[in-house]
DNA sequence: GCGACGAGTGAAAACGTTTCCACTCATCCT
DNA sequence: AGGATGAGTGGAAACGTTTTCACTCGTCGC
């Protein structure tokens, strides 16, 4: 009960002006980089602090027409990897003077149409997304206006800047670590819907044709519990090493594991992406691909920055490596 | 190569309104919800259509002054806890129409400030914040003059409408339950610089005491790892149950009792708080309470819209229960 | 049948900034 | 010494909307 109700006399660059003696114009530029005496920018900034002023950012971005605020729009903010890459970005937006509007389209292509629409609104200086597989390639046809970098997915070859892991790689790089441990009977889960799910999958089943074996890969469809289709791909007579895509599979493949009674990794090598804590807390410790996080948002950032610089440079697409992190899931025999 | 750098035309409601043969008023009218009659706002929605017309925000808000906007601001968006929330946060804005501008501020009271002199400039309709100690002592005085709703924290009383989890209820409950299976030696892990450390250690410590035990509170240190805390907590001759206050301590509290080659339950029961997905994949399960993410964010916006409804009603506290999950690592000895 | 009324529309003002333009001086060059 | 130059400043236009205001009708009540 300190104060009712404030009067709210919401102050603008006009009451600063004439609280420092001088036009708005200068206000603005003693504000802004303007040029102006030093001695007057200092009474100016003098009368800012006394009037309390905060610029309305509404104002300043309809005529300066530059929004200064980036799109960031993800499949499922609650997943690690988008949390991550997500505070990545906002911190290096920060560091820029930017702001940063998040969507989370909940893999929901209408969530994600109706989020591109308001990108595109609100003017924003530059957008990263990592698309759903189906707005994914619908994106050639969309004739987005703004400077957009993709994430996790590269969308329609050569149009799009595009920050990723190098899956089919990362995901070779399983298989051969397996095999150089002994394993022959590799299954592999990979999630139906997604691009980076297919990337992993080619990448297991080149390095299984590089090593003369059979493949054996699992697609998960899109409402299916990673569990299941692990458990069902366990009782077909159990392979000796299964590798999952990503941390929801491979946190459904320990499940099914354990639900089928198989030790690991003495009945079944275990393999996945994702470097999240828990999996060196299991018992046994998982192997997994580590995916920069903080590289990826970084990365995206740059190749943006790089693009509002220089609209017509060459798209580019910027492939990371993984880190292969072994555990005790997948020890020799 | 399809096209060109296009002259980029950048349309506006004027654009529209010639197309469709009226004035822009209409057109605004149409989009909006001014008085219009069906037959000329199907003409303008046409309009809209050949034109491709996306509304200029920026001007939008300068007019209306709305902003349509909220903040969010956390202290750790990789904090589990933190993205339920703000996933809870994100859907209801969407539903209500609303933006979300994310703020991560990394638990630095610079970085607060700096994101809260933001919000005011971008006159957010209202704030959803998380502050850490220092910033929600500060709070009082700092005239914020936008409606605000704080989360997980309360701040100072009577002033902000807050939602949080009712943690000195949830930590008795543990230390019920630790009790209850015959543990009477407990260790509580507690952050120092962090109230909702402080609300669980008062309810830890008073629970001890109607149970007639003697409390053994430790407090961690800013940056201190908290596996370094329960390590020395161990030491110093192992109690016979650790509650940690929050899921990285618990997480570090696990790697101490490995490090010191102890046994769950078996010499050490443990539990803690956050009912994340690996603390029932870890052997044993670890039992923890379960906080309600979901109802925190959503309630959070609910409190932030009965405020703009009506900005003279009395300030209210909602309190949540936890959801105890009781799992193996606190197994009756 | 006539005045009041209300719904629907257009013209123009307003929102709070930045930026263009014109202007004033002091300074520099020849 | 005199004109050109350029830095610093103020006035006013401009950004793209929404909203106010005035106006035109068709309709209703009497």
């Amino acid at each position: 009960m300190k104060s009712i109700t404030s009067p709210s006399p919401v102050i603008g660059i006009k009451d600063v002006a004439r609280a420092a003696g001088v036009a708005p114009a200068t206000v603005s530029r003693a504000l802004g980089k303007g040029p102006i005496s030093d001695a007057l920018r200092e009474q100016v900034m003098e009368a800012v602090r006394a009037t309390g002023y905060r610029p309305n950012l509404a104002a300043r971005r309809l005529r300066s027409q530059e929004s200064g605020t980036i799109g960031l729009m993800v499949a499922d903010i609650a997943n690690p990897f988008f949390t991550g890459v997500a505070r990545a970005v906002e911190h290096a937006a920060f560091e820029a003077g930017l702001r940063v509007i998040l969507c989370d389209s909940d893999r929901d292509p209408a969530r994600e149409a109706s989020y591109l629409q308001l990108m595109q609104a609100e003017r924003v200086t530059g957008l990263i997304m990592a698309p759903t597989r189906a707005t994914a390639q619908r994106l050639a046809g969309m004739a987005l206006d703004v400077p957009t970098v993709l994430i996790d997915r590269a969308g329609p070859p050569g149009l799009f800047d595009s920050v990723l892991l190098d899956n089919a790689e990362a995901a070779s790089s399983l298989v051969d670590h397996l095999v150089a441990n002994g394993h022959t009977r590799i299954t592999g889960l990979f999630g139906e819907t997604s691009d980076t799910g297919r990337a992993r999958a080619e990448g297991y089943a080149a390095a299984m044709a590089r090593h003369g074996l059979s493949p054996d890969a699992r697609f998960i469809p899109a409402a299916t519990p990673p569990e299941q289709v692990a458990l069902a791909a366990l009782r077909d007579g159990p392979p000796g090493a299964l590798l999952a895509a990503n941390s929801l599979q491979l946190l459904g493949a320990l499940r099914a594991t354990r639900e089928a009674g198989l030790r690991v990794p003495g009945d079944l090598a275990l393999c996945g992406f994702d470097n999240e804590p828990w999996t060196e807390l299991v018992e046994p410790g998982l192997t997994v691909i580590e995916q920069p996080l903080e590289e990826i948002g970084r990365g995206a950032m740059r190749l943006l920055f790089d693009r509002l610089r220089d609209p017509e440079a060459p798209v580019r697409k910027v492939m990371l490596s993984g880190r292969r992190v072994v555990r005790g899931s997948t020890a020799a025999r």
